[in-house]
DNA sequence: GCTTGCCTTCGAGCGTACTCGAAGTCCTAC
DNA sequence: GTAGGACTTCGAGTACGCTCGAAGGCAAGC
């Protein structure tokens, strides 16, 4: 899980203050070059191209093409699919993610229910948390008195 | 998400004590009868009557049955399902938790092997935590400077 | 005794998010 | 000019974890 969050680590690795928090806005200031092809995009985030096309096909990316028409990710096209990674990584359902794309495509009026958007997803994260919190301490408290059985 | 959690904790309530970590041992003490009907334990659980079905048809759990054929848990197996639900919610595969049972199964020179398994879990968990974290942070960021398109 | 309702088994179906394969195009290098 | 490899589209297939429906059993209440 979470290759994303390993690659753009690696190539940040100077930001070494914990977490690399913005690294949507930090991919601005990266030495990406101005135009990617589908295999760097997926060296880059650790996702298949089949993956990246797939993300084009619903909906969730626009990506230029050259010439031959081959995809060339320019740097909103890339800052966008590094932004859909992190909301995924976080289990944020896809049909979620293209509302909220849907919901930029029509301009600042629809800035507010973005906003419920993006803070509904921020109670779900919190509940996560909240969750794995209480598995891990179960699991802890399983491998440290451990010989126990199943459900004891 | 975590149902479980929920009504686990509207059970025990008295334990303000921020997360009740050791839930699964606590079961023995609530005022959980003997033996409960799937309907109890779907109720106790927020499972689905199908869904613990299914948990005793894969083989997660063995079910003592009345004399009729129905189903009566007894507090092992209420035990055995709220811990699998507690792994179930931090995302750990069924797969995973169907080879711990049947390390169980084998008996206690399995040990090691089920220990290795709640660590490299354990490790998951934690992993799972960075990445919400990290998630929380771009979400938050977002929320807090609204008004930007997505990938920016 | 018959309805109501929860229980049983079994197998099939579904939603999500990919994942893959086929068939074809296009550029590069030899 | 031709072989190689990465790219294209499209539709179909897969994995996981449920979720449901059909067909029937059994017990309690009217």
């Amino acid at each position: 899980m979470s290759v994303t969050t390993d690659r753009l680590r690696g190539l940040i690795e100077t930001t070494e203050g914990e977490l690399p928090p913005l690294t949507v806005e930090l991919v601005r200031d990266l030495e990406i070059p101005d135009h990617m092809t589908i295999a760097d995009v997926a060296g880059l985030t650790g996702l298949s191209a089949h993956t990246l096309r797939y993300y084009e096909r619903i909906g969730l990316v626009e990506v230029p093409r050259d010439a031959a028409g081959r995809r060339l990710y320019d740097r909103e096209a890339v800052g966008r699919v590094v932004f859909i990674t992190r909301l995924r990584d976080s289990d944020m359902p896809i049909a979620a993610i293209a509302r909220y794309v849907e919901l930029v495509k029509q301009g600042p009026s629809t800035e507010p229910e973005r906003l419920a958007l993006l803070e509904a997803h921020r109670d779900d994260i919190l509940n996560r948390l909240h969750d794995l919190q209480a598995a891990l301490a179960v699991v802890d408290y399983k491998i440290t008195t451990y010989g126990g059985a199943c459900g004891s």
